[in-house]
RNA sequence: GCUCCCUUCGUCUAGAGGCCUAGGACGGAGCCCUCUCAAGGCUUAAACACGGGUUCGAAUCCCGUAGGGAGCGCCA
């Protein structure tokens, strides 16, 4: 069996991290089965549909490498062909034109409300053969009065629904478009999908759509539905929480390796295993292997994923992002060498490359003033000849490489009778501005001969002017 | 209201009737290491929603209860 799933969102907003864990499941299976993966976008509701919404999915699902073979299809552009269908469905008496107003589906809405009733359409219309005058119809989908459709779903088993539960959908609009549960089938069944891996919202919709099937004569797609991802909190999730684009997720810092395996986590598992190159996700991954319950975004979890991936991420790569986001702050930052070197010294200390950035500016530009908590501690008046004392061996270098420098510094911390902590945080505090860097031999060595010693002297300034 | 779905540490999860004194991970706590910040190492607290069955035996199967969620649009 060809394999052949989709991801099919509807460009009303960003592509969220819940629309990311749902497109990633069909990636992975596609891949798992060397089948394919297709993207489509379901614009047909052309009020909320925007060209924004829909570079930030292709932008999104880029970032986070899901690529596909097919599409992206637009619904808009398959208007006729969904024509063509319903045409056929009329014809054939599965489906019929409705003239009921909206005034009167609202009024028969409240009404079985009031009796406290499933609202449904009651198929009014379903024998009607004389158009209404005035009233521009809409195309109805005669669903199956009796009997039960049975959803196999591959996460959830065996759901059953009494078709009287369902009632007659609108599949085209008095205007002629086409509506959702009706562009979903054709477009699956056009598209040949395999498989429907999409989100537990879905479920309640998928006997409709497998009635549709059934009445054109196509088999039905397997379907398998994600159970839902929650905010922090455990509500629905909000702008507040990850309902934001996932490219968000670059801009504060995190790398897409983390994101991925942070969603593949969600809602999947492999044992124990936690950390899965893509290699091992596409390997491993299995539908059986889903859970049924809803999860919640543990950001910590995410922090320690994207920690993990720069600790172990490669320097040269990783120098890049850091530079992309040196340039958000405002630091100009080109010589790629020196910023692998600051990637390697930083790269088990940052949790974001966002913090990296922030973390390593001292590298790259003049700070402006001292820490004045850090300076207060460690620029003071009895650290001067333990300062000026290293500042000489410094300069007496041959090289400027980190163990020559630490043994420059070991040699100063013995002649002056030091423990190596007081005077390595005053160094550090001249260099950097303030009280945290890399070790501080790395660091200097990254800063260069010149730039330390210049900021020692600028060090040794400040003191003096403050003593006096 | 009706229909459907879900329920293991705070969170993500392992668990397919005996391997469970319920395992791992994040986060928390403590200790160690240490030139700062980290990283790392070790230790530790923390859960089978509840009630009934079935069975020699249930976190695992069945039924109920409670709680949570989704859907019920000329939205997708």
């Amino acid at each position: 069996m060809n394999i052949r799933t989709r991801f099919a969102p509807s460009p009303t907003g960003f592509l969220h991290i819940g629309g990311a864990r749902t497109a990633l499941f069909c990636w992975l299976y596609a891949r798992r089965h060397d089948g394919r993966f297709i993207l489509r976008i379901e614009d047909t509701d052309r009020e909320r549909s925007t060209q924004p919404a829909v570079q930030a999915i292709l932008d999104g699902m880029q970032w986070l490498g899901l690529d596909y073979e097919e599409g992206p299809f637009y619904q808009t552009q398959r208007f006729e062909r969904y024509r063509l269908v319903a045409a056929q469905l009329l014809e054939q008496g599965k489906a019929y034109h409705c003239y009921c107003t909206k005034q009167e589906l609202e009024q028969m809405r409240a009404e079985q409300l009031a009796r406290k009733q499933k609202p449904r359409y009651d198929g009014r219309c379903r024998e009607r053969r004389e158009p209404r005058p005035g009233v521009q119809p809409v195309v109805r989908f005669k669903n199956p009065v009796d009997g039960q459709t049975v959803v196999d779903d591959l996460v959830r088993g065996r759901v059953v629904f009494d078709n009287r539960e369902l009632d007659d959908l609108i599949i085209a609009r008095s205007d002629g478009t086409p509506t959702y549960n009706f562009t979903v089938v054709v477009d699956d069944m056009d598209m040949r999908i395999s498989h429907v891996i999409r989100g537990d919202d879905h479920l309640n919709n998928t006997p409709r759509q497998m009635n549709i099937f059934e009445a054109l004569g196509a088999p039905p797609p397997r379907y398998a539905h994600l159970p839902m991802i929650l905010g922090p909190d455990g509500a629905k999730l909000s702008k507040r929480h990850g309902a934001v684009s996932v490219m968000q997720y670059r801009e504060d810092g995190y790398l897409p390796e983390a994101v991925i395996n942070y969603l593949v986590r969600l809602g999947w598992s492999h044992g124990d295993q936690e950390i899965f190159s893509r290699e091992e996700m596409i390997r491993y991954f299995d539908i059986q292997d889903v859970n049924q319950s809803a999860s919640a975004i543990n950001p910590e979890k995410l922090l320690w994923l994207n920690q993990h991936y720069i600790q172990h991420g490669d320097a040269g790569k990783l120098a890049a992002e850091l530079a992309w986001q040196l340039a958000r702050i405002g630091v100009r930052a080109e010589d790629p060498e020196k910023l692998a070197a600051v990637v390697r010294a930083q790269q088990e200390r940052a949790k974001t490359l966002k913090e990296m950035a922030l973390a390593s500016r001292f590298f790259f530009e003049e700070f402006a003033d001292y820490d004045p908590k850090a300076a207060d501690k460690n620029l003071t008046a009895d650290i001067l000849p333990g300062l000026e004392d290293v500042r000489a061996r410094f300069a007496a270098l041959a090289e400027w490489k980190a163990a020559g420098i630490h043994q420059a510094l070991e040699a100063s911390v013995s002649a002056m009778q030091l423990k190596f902590g007081k005077l390595a945080q005053p160094l550090r505090v001249a260099v950097c501005g303030g009280g945290i860097s890399p070790p501080i031999d790395v660091t200097l060595e990254i800063l260069g001969r010149d730039i330390t010693l210049a900021r020692l002297d600028r060090a040794l300034r400040w003191i003096s002017a403050r003593r006096a």
